[in-house]
DNA sequence: CTACGAGTTAAAGTGCACTTCAAGTCAAGC
DNA sequence: GCTTGACTTGAAGTGCACTTTAACTCGTAG
């Protein structure tokens, strides 16, 4: 299996080597052995650094990736504390979608509506919270 | 028209006194007239604090939702600017959509699933990237 | 008159996810 | 032997969205 530098790391999963560092410090990544001091990774790195992507981009903060990784890795005790913090998680996500179509909306129909007085876009807002199609 | 203190617009909106003083400093709160020093607002305001709300939690930055909310409040100029973030952000938004999605099937799919070595769940995650349902 | 609670300001502090810096180590090429 | 480039470390800096602090001003109640 090729063994790599954190330079080529780096440039084939395209995040600079600092973040790299720093996810090893945070305990996201695991601390490859070294040669004469230099970190020494093998291929399968790159599917862990995609895993601590998805999850980092999907708004899980370091602390909670750090168990959701755990949560795959560790068969036997975190296990519960990884159910527990996915169902929170989960809720947490429907929620991030819900705002996130929300938003979708209200830029769409802001781009299809004629009112350009705040007040009425308010209407639809408040529409918009309660769960409606646009109405502007 | 009723006269409010910051105190009873932060209870009501359940927005931080020091939070509305912040969004007026960064210009998404217009200044109210003040009563011997004092900031005294009109109901509109809680219109403006949904709108102002609805676009940070959607994942807009403060300069961002200044822009968006001067789309909606000035007819003129900054029309074309809002126009163009408005486009931009929608791309985000789907994005966002989307990773939200990869999530949510990860953190269902770990409920299901009985494979509790990493590797397995990459073969996974390669396949949610590939916008593809589990299969693990 | 004094005390109180609620407001005011500018400035400093916080937490997160990194990024940058300074000073040093190491293997390879000239 | 010396330089070069990629790496090492701990510590400090950055940007964002607030929050907290310190020192102050008001209007009202006792």
């Amino acid at each position: 299996m090729r063994e790599l530098s954190i330079g080529e790391v780096a440039r084939e999963a395209g995040v600079p080597a600092s973040t790299l560092r720093y996810y090893e410090k945070a305990g996201l990544l695991p601390a490859p052995p070294r040669r004469s001091g230099q970190r020494c990774y093998s291929e399968a790195v790159f599917g862990r650094i995609n895993l601590i992507r998805l999850a980092l981009e999907a708004g899980f903060t370091i602390g909670e990736t750090r168990v959701f990784l755990s949560g795959f890795s560790e068969q036997t005790p975190p296990a519960a504390r990884w159910r527990t913090l996915a169902a929170r998680k989960l809720e947490e996500v429907n929620a991030l979608m819900d705002r996130a179509q929300r938003m979708k909306s209200l830029l769409e129909t802001s781009f299809r509506c004629r009112c350009l007085r705040l007040e009425d876009c308010e209407k639809f807002l408040r529409t918009a919270k309660r769960r409606q199609g646009p109405s502007c």
